[in-house]
DNA sequence: CGCCCATGCACAATCGATGTAGCAATCTGA
DNA sequence: TCAGATTGCTACATCGATTGTGCATGGGCG
């Protein structure tokens, strides 16, 4: 102890109350060791035989002096960190916003810290930072619609970390994803249903705008629209179809020339996310108000004010909180291989709020500890989900 | 060294190839000791008289083992851990979401790794998730939209933790804001003068809705509406004002109940956030179409989707960009006390798409770095604030 | 030739918390 | 009464990286 007590009086001679209170300091006041003082600390000192009326006088000292743990020093020894990490394409979305904040209410609820980080599609920047998250120690890593999932759970394998895909599935890692066939089909079917007339056999179709076809999401959500158009109206769907990037202005662009090709807009739209739908209103906001009173929009996404929108809106809303609970259960249990869930999403008709992810906690303070009730009420929904 | 590769040995029995590599490992390999792989890696060689030809064997051999630091350690050597934290009100909002988009790429740009954590206007949960980044040693602190800025200063400040208040200002550490009062007159001023006529003497006034009046946001704002009511029409605006939470549900009692004693929508409608608009439209869903005719909304908050409803909405978007700038630049310069910032926010248009701060980072891959043409753009705007 | 300094690197302490091993004192039971 | 068990706590090594100190070696210079 010779050492530590002559290095703590050179530290408070050099930063008088600056530093954080250790261990070491509490050991000082209590009269205690500092390994007494860390199993009272951290719970352990009822199996390590430390006196009760000890640990608890060390415990109100503690608090007293506003101790916190160092989990930098916790982590360096157990080899782990007691952070959870997500990466995923950006935050400013409301899908992925929506991840981050359940995803956060779910590590918080297990008493761990959230690192949520965002890629912006780019597989160097995946990586870079995959990497990054290993190097604090994270605990267990959630890859969300990552471009290339394969390498990350790669890297993570090298390091035995625990990880998961979300919404884009992997090969080397368990997932859980969307139901995208399923969802779009429906939104298709939706689409040509509520359709207005138009004796204009161009403009008569329904088209598809955005994504990238390299894109698992996308190219099954292509597959359920072509098969619905040819289920429904026995016709050939190729060439209704624009999926460049999810790029917003490759979506303006492709809108743009959809409509000069058919002149005008067509009466039904099937746009593939809500970055897409930016894109489009881009080239929306030039047109007359005249030009959308025959039209039907499907999006596959949901955002309360798009479905508000001057012109009919329908819009799927993935199961996030499911995508999330799911992903957890898969990291808590020990999942072999690579299984892929498939998670229902839910159609939301034009000028419908449906019960957003954010009512689970934005309903108050506290309130988003209350694990039990969202997953009774996501089991509510639609309990149908295979895995492949 | 003979503890350390007892140690070693001891390791890689039992894991074989699972942990991660260290400078013991690489020193191992290289013949040099700890210390010099340390300096070689760290980039201090130089200083610390390393030969180059060593340096460089040092770095390829660290890259062909795959080493990366392991950042608990160096974080508890050196007491800083390379973590910036945000606190923010929530994830699922765009407003909230584009600050940590932005206040992400600043990070990545600098180096470091971003942690950003919700607190859900909680004040217990914002005190909780301070303490728990600080455990995590974070470098710096940005707190955003805090119910009690002041409460946090002080835990930050027992560590001497740099932070900085944005959205909300503090009393005890250095805030950027918007310029509320600013926004709000040109909002409300936008309202009068595009509110439709009504015979009704009740329906033909503004409303204000949403908010809470003990935040100073909100109070600023119904300060504005105030004092254009008053300038414009000469009246006292005090019943006209609705703000009793940040909560959807509240707004959507809260309009409720308006239109009733009203007898209907009244032509114009202050919405005081996002959070707010969206119980709005909870409640505008259950009306008729044609109930929209004659209103115009106002909403100090930006939405592309918003923007596009079946009636004209003027927004106000706060500008992301510069608010998180001029917090780094406070963060980085040793700025005493506690001024305030006041960023002016710019007036959106019915049905526009503002260059939303998202283009900047969502333009592709790498362009999130061009750090100096942001702040180019944003210059361009409204240069014009005041510090008091 | 011998002193001094620059060069190149190794040693060991250190950050704060954890946990195994073990010591001393008290208690138990035959 | 004394071996053996139990209780209550301490000592020390350890996690991986950083860094102040210091030891060789070799060159320059008088």
């Amino acid at each position: 102890m010779q050492r530590r007590l002559a290095t703590k009086s050179k530290m408070s001679s050099k930063r008088p109350s600056a530093g954080k209170t250790t261990i070491y300091d509490i050991a000082r006041s209590t009269g205690a060791s500092p390994s007494t003082v860390s199993a009272a600390l951290s719970g352990t000192w009822r199996s390590r035989r430390i006196k009760e009326s000890t640990a608890l006088e060390i415990q109100r000292l503690a608090e007293e002096q506003g101790y916190t743990t160092n989990m930098q020093a916790r982590g360096l020894r157990k080899a782990r960190s007691g952070l959870v990490g997500m990466v995923l394409p950006a935050h400013f979305n409301r899908f992925f916003s929506s991840m981050s904040q359940i995803f956060e209410s779910h590590v918080r609820a297990r008493g761990m810290c959230p690192v949520v980080v965002s890629t912006l599609r780019d597989p160097a920047e995946e990586r870079r930072t995959v990497e990054t998250l290993i190097s604090y120690a994270v605990d267990s890593l959630f890859i969300v619609g990552a471009t290339d999932p394969d390498s990350l759970s790669d890297i993570c394998a090298a390091v035995n970390l625990k990880h998961v895909n979300v919404d884009l599935p992997g090969r080397k890692a368990p997932s859980v994803i969307s139901n995208n066939y399923n969802g779009a089909r429906q939104l298709t079917r939706e689409i040509l249903t509520s359709m207005p007339r138009s004796s204009d056999p161009l403009r008569a179709k329904a088209y598809f705008i955005g994504g990238a076809q390299w894109d698992f999401a996308t190219a099954e959500r292509i597959r359920a629209f072509k098969d619905v158009i040819a289920e429904e109206r026995g016709e050939n769907a190729d060439d209704l179809i624009r999926a460049r990037s999810y790029n917003p202005d490759a979506s303006a662009t492709d809108v743009r020339e959809l409509c000069e090709q058919v002149g005008g807009l067509p009466t039904g739209l099937f746009i593939n996310s809500a970055f897409a739908f930016e894109g489009v209103l881009k080239y929306f906001s030039t047109l007359p108000p005249e030009a959308f009173n025959n039209i039907v929009v499907g999006c596959y996404d949901y955002d309360p004010f798009a479905s508000f929108m001057h012109f009919p809106v329908i819009m799927v809303r993935q199961n996030v909180d499911r995508l999330i609970a799911e992903a957890f259960r898969i990291i808590e249990s020990d999942v072999h291989g690579a299984p892929c869930l498939q998670i229902e999403p839910e159609l939301i008709r034009p000028r419908t709020l449906s019960d957003s992810p954010g009512e689970t906690f934005r309903a108050g303070p506290g309130s988003e500890r209350g694990e039990g009730s969202r997953k009774t009420r996501a089991k509510k929904h639609k309990p149908r989900e295979e895995a492949r």
